[in-house]
DNA sequence: TTGTAGGCGTTATCAC
DNA sequence: GTGATAACGCCTACAA
């Protein structure tokens, strides 16, 4: 039940403390058999180097830590798989750490970066109105993974992989309204910098494009106790919607679970989808695609965004050349839920 | 950018070391004044403790590791932030780790153990045929959370709570028996021993009592390449299901995921649910409640669960009195994918 | 109430 | 190729 460590570790094998350090670190001037010997009583004994010593030496953990934003969000699934195992293979570990919404994740970055030894950050899904300052105050590299417009240039040591959420919004509205839809609700988040706001802005954009006035009253704001992203305020959003006795023919909402949410709250109110109410989505969540009716959406490439985020930290970590800012565009898929207006 | 250390705070108040660790740490026998000075210029110089030391030293890290099988799966959303709400309350703070579907928790975990200085561990979700004698391994409090039915009794340091899938998962088909479906199809996992093998016991149980023969062509055991949980393994094996011409009225599902791909691929088929086929499932995703049919299922306690495993955790690191082994019964929700058939 | 010193398990820098 | 030994930053006797 003792910890093993490497002093019994060198007794047991008749070495020197260093020499077992050697074998486990892989240093290259030893010699072969003393190593193997070294790595058969460690596997015997079940010795585990003690990684907070480890730490302490060497300032550097091997260690990622991924910052997510409302980890119960189904649409960072994948992502984090993706992100974890490209991380393994390259050796390092992952500590996974989930946002809350009333929390800044910037402060909790700086927290971690001293208690940890971090070796690099990855924000996931964060606003894009980081205090650049702050952001600045981070020793290691680190990389803004999620949709914005705006981006800020921090340093060097910073990546921004991002889907393009404005022009993304902008594109689903504008297809909307060439559907001959006039009268759009959005259904969007309160946050004042974050998707929300990138989303209301291109909404905004594209009705103007249109030559539609901007109502105000169409635009619902969710504010989440917590989880934000869930289906069931998407579905409560709408029913106030429809009781309002605004008038409208099409809801366009910042995220799928909030569609299919507002699909549930017309149907149960007698309505249909899409023929009395067209709804749009934005994500490309699996669901959608199985949802009756399947949901048009925007199709973020998130897995391809995770790769290549993990890829660029990685990279500025072992001090390569990486392409430090990217945007990517999802892709409007036309399905079930939306329908074209007839004259 | 240098990185602030007790020593220099210590130097910078003109104090010794320990003062400046007893200021920190609580410890009763300090002057208020000389307290208050340290903490304020710990402070202005944003010093934070390296935890990698205090680790060393402390042999308790304070930190609590929450193991989750398939972190991807929405069926943990709420129970994430439970335990991490609860654990931040009481001044732990939380290692996520997710465990993929081909690795094996406990191994993890006694890596973990020995790597990070853990108070205690939660498994979220594993299998139910941990090796025992590894866990008894364990040096930390654990807790096995999730769903069961034979309880592996491994110490005074663990704890166990759960879901009972396999009373579950014969109420749920005893129930579908009872709508007079005597036909009925079902879409598991194909583990040995975690949920699949647990609902299927179940499943056959209920066949027995209701004077069913069991068929296991009308088995089909779904093998996850990564993520299994997911509504695409469900369409995937329904569509299968259906193209093999076997003759069946119902598909019990033992999640939610499956049983909503379960539903398109019927739709995609041509079918109607519940008129053609009646479809349950398991676990009680809010999805499931907004599904068009929404979805018949098992609606498991998994907020409680959450609550009494990392209460029951913390209480037997805090060395209280704590009920070791609770099994909590989901409950059945009718709603509209499944019918009664007429006779 | 406060300061000094030793040690936690490693790694890295030396000598040998 | 190998083995002492000094850090790494913190906590805790023990002494003052």
């Amino acid at each position: 039940m003792e910890q093993v460590t490497i002093k019994e570790v060198a007794k047991l094998c008749g070495v020197g403390i260093s020499t077992v350090s050697r074998a486990i670190n892989n240093h290259p001037d030893i010699n072969e058999e003393t190593k193997k010997k070294i790595m058969d009583t460690i596997k015997k004994y079940n010795y585990v180097p003690n990684n907070s010593a480890r730490n302490l030496k060497r300032t550097d953990s091997h260690t990622i830590a991924v910052l997510v934003k409302e980890i119960s969000n189904p649409f960072w699934g994948k992502a984090l798989e993706i992100i974890s195992r490209e991380a393994m293979e390259r050796n390092y570990s992952i500590v996974l750490q989930n946002i809350q919404d009333n929390e800044n994740e910037v402060e909790v970055a700086l927290q971690l970066e001293k208690e940890k030894r971090l070796t690099g950050i990855v924000f996931l899904g964060g606003m894009f109105n980081y205090d650049v300052e702050r952001l600045r105050q981070l020793t290691v590299p680190f990389v803004l993974s999620g949709s914005g417009k705006e981006l800020p240039n921090v340093s060097e040591k910073c990546a921004i992989i991002t889907s393009d959420g404005e022009k993304e919004s902008f594109a689903m509205v504008d297809y909307l309204c060439r559907c001959g839809h006039k009268l759009i609700a959005l259904l969007t988040t309160s946050d004042e910098a974050g998707l929300g706001k990138v989303h209301l802005e291109g909404y905004i954009r594209a009705l103007e494009k249109n030559g539609i006035a901007y109502d105000r009253n169409l635009v619902v704001k969710i504010v989440g106790n917590g989880r934000t992203y869930t289906v069931e305020n998407g579905y409560q959003a709408t029913m106030e919607l429809l009781q309002s006795g605004l008038d409208f023919t099409c809801i366009y909402a910042i995220s799928d679970t909030f569609a299919i949410g507002a699909c549930r709250a017309v149907f149960d109110s007698g309505k249909r989808v899409p023929e009395d109410y067209s709804i749009a989505g934005s994500d490309g969540l699996d669901i959608g695609e199985y949802y009756r009716p399947s949901i048009t959406t925007t199709f973020k490439h998130r897995e391809k965004i995770a790769e290549e985020s993990i890829k660029a930290l990685l990279d500025m970590v072992e001090g390569k050349d990486a392409e430090r800012v990217r945007m990517f565009q999802g892709k409007l898929v036309e399905r079930e839920s939306t329908r074209r207006l007839e004259e």
